[in-house]
DNA sequence: ACAAACAATGAACAATGATTCACTACTTGA
DNA sequence: TCAAGTAGTGAATCATTGTTCATTGTTTGT
C-alpha cells in the first residue's frame, strides 16, 4: 500500500471546496444563479471545470448548498431578533425590519434568493425556507396571543401573510433593472422599510402604531 | 399575378392561430410553461412544428401572448369586483376573494402565473402584471380613504403588500406536489380565502370585521 | 389547366453549457 | 526512489430543445 488519505490532504480538500463555495456565492451575488456558469465559477476560483465535480455532484446540489447556506444565514438573523427579550409586537417589528434591511444591503443575492427564477430542485429548497421563516414569525405570533398584546388569529396564516407582503414589497427594488440599479437612496431604504412594517404591524395588531 | 390573400384564408389562419394559442393554453394549464414543449403543442394542435412558427416569433412569443391573455382576464375580473357599488371596503374584500377563489379553481393554470419559475422575459411579464393589480388595488384603497372608510395609509404600499399576502398564500396549496395534490377540499379552500382576507382586511382598516 | 404565391411540413440543424474521462501531476508510506 | 492511489485538468462529449428551411401541398386569378 502506499497512499492513504492523511490530515493535511483532508484539509487541502476542505479549503479548496470552501474556496469554491465561497466564489460560487460571490457569482451568485454579482449576477444572481443564472448567470453563475461553471465556467465562471472555476475561473474565479482558479480551478479546472472538473475540478468542480470533484467536490460537488452537479451544478445544481452546488447552487442548493449556497443557497441553504445563504438562506439559513437570514433566517438566523431573523431569529435571533425575534429571541431579543421584549413583547412580540417589538420583536416581530424588529425581526422584520432586519430582513428587509438585510435584503436592502445585498440587493442581487437577496433577489437571487427571494425572486430569482431558478430550476425546480431549488425552488423547492425556497419553499422550504419561506416556511422557515414563516414558522418563526408564527411562533411569535402565538406569543403575542397568549400573552395579550396580539389579538387572537391563526398565526399560521398570518405569519405566511407577513412573508408574502415583505417579499412583494421588496422584489420591485430588489430587480435588477437593465441599467443602473440602486436607484434606492439609503433615505428611500428607511422609508420603504417602515411603509411595509405599517402595514404588516396593522396585519398583526389592528392598530396604527 | 396569381394568388391574393382572401378573406377566406385570412380567417383560416386566424382560426389556425387561434387553435394553436388555446392548444398551448390547455398545455400551459395542465403542466405549467416548463412541461409546455413545442412538440407537444404541435402534437395537440394537429399541426407540425413549423407551422406554429408561421404563427408566432418564438416560443417565447407564443408564451408572452398566452400569459398575457391569461392574467389580463384576472385581472380584469378583479377590476370588475372593484367596479361594484358599496363602500372601498366591501369592494376590495370581494376583489381579493375573486381572484383567491378563481385562483383556487385553477390551480396549476394559477401556478403557472404566479410561481412558476420562468424565463426572464416571462418574468417580466409577471413584474408588470403584478403592478397591474397593485394598482386597481391602489385606487380602491385610495377611494376608501377620500371616504372615509379607510384610514389613511400609503395606497400604494399597501396595495403591495396586498398581492404579495394573497399570493404567498396561494402560492403554498397551488404547488404542483409530487403526487396527487388537490390536498384542498372546498371547505379547506373557503378557509384559507376566509383567513386571507381577515388580515388583508385587518391590514388595510386596522380592524376584524 | 396553369403558374404564381403562399402555407404547411418535419427532419436536420444549432446553440448552449453542464458533465465526463483519459490523462497528468501530486502525495504517501515503504 | 518507487509504486499505489488520489486530486486536478480541460478538451471533447452529450443532451436537450428551440428553430430553420428545402420540399411538398394548396389556393387563387386568368
Amino acid at each position: 500500500m502506499a497512499y492513504r488519505e492523511t490530515e493535511k490532504m483532508r484539509q487541502r480538500k476542505a479549503r479548496a471546496r470552501q474556496n469554491i463555495l465561497e466564489c460560487t456565492q460571490e457569482c451568485v451575488a454579482s449576477g444572481g444563479f443564472r448567470s453563475a456558469r461553471i465556467t465562471r465559477i472555476a475561473g474565479l476560483a482558479g480551478v479546472a471545470t472538473g475540478t468542480i465535480y470533484r467536490h460537488f455532484e452537479s451544478r445544481e446540489e452546488l447552487f442548493a448548498e449556497i443557497f441553504r447556506s445563504a438562506t439559513q444565514r437570514e433566517v438566523d438573523k431573523v431569529a435571533e431578533a425575534l429571541a431579543e427579550p421584549g413583547n412580540a409586537i417589538s420583536r416581530l417589528e424588529a425581526a422584520l425590519r432586519q430582513f428587509a434591511e438585510r435584503a436592502l444591503r445585498s440587493p442581487m443575492m437577496a433577489w437571487a434568493l427571494i425572486a430569482e427564477p431558478v430550476d425546480p430542485r431549488l425552488e423547492e429548497e425556497r419553499l422550504v425556507y419561506r416556511r422557515a421563516y414563516a414558522e418563526h414569525f408564527e411562533h411569535a405570533i402565538r406569543d403575542g396571543i397568549a400573552e395579550g398584546t396580539l389579538p387572537d388569529q391563526d398565526a399560521r396564516q398570518s405569519s405566511t401573510c407577513l412573508v408574502g407582503a415583505i417579499s412583494e414589497s421588496l422584489v420591485g427594488p430588489l430587480s435588477p433593472t437593465l441599467a443602473g440599479q440602486n436607484t434606492l437612496s439609503g433615505d428611500d431604504k428607511h422609508r420603504l422599510v417602515d411603509a411595509i412594517l405599517i402595514f404588516c404591524m396593522q396585519g398583526l395588531t389592528g392598530t396604527r402604531r
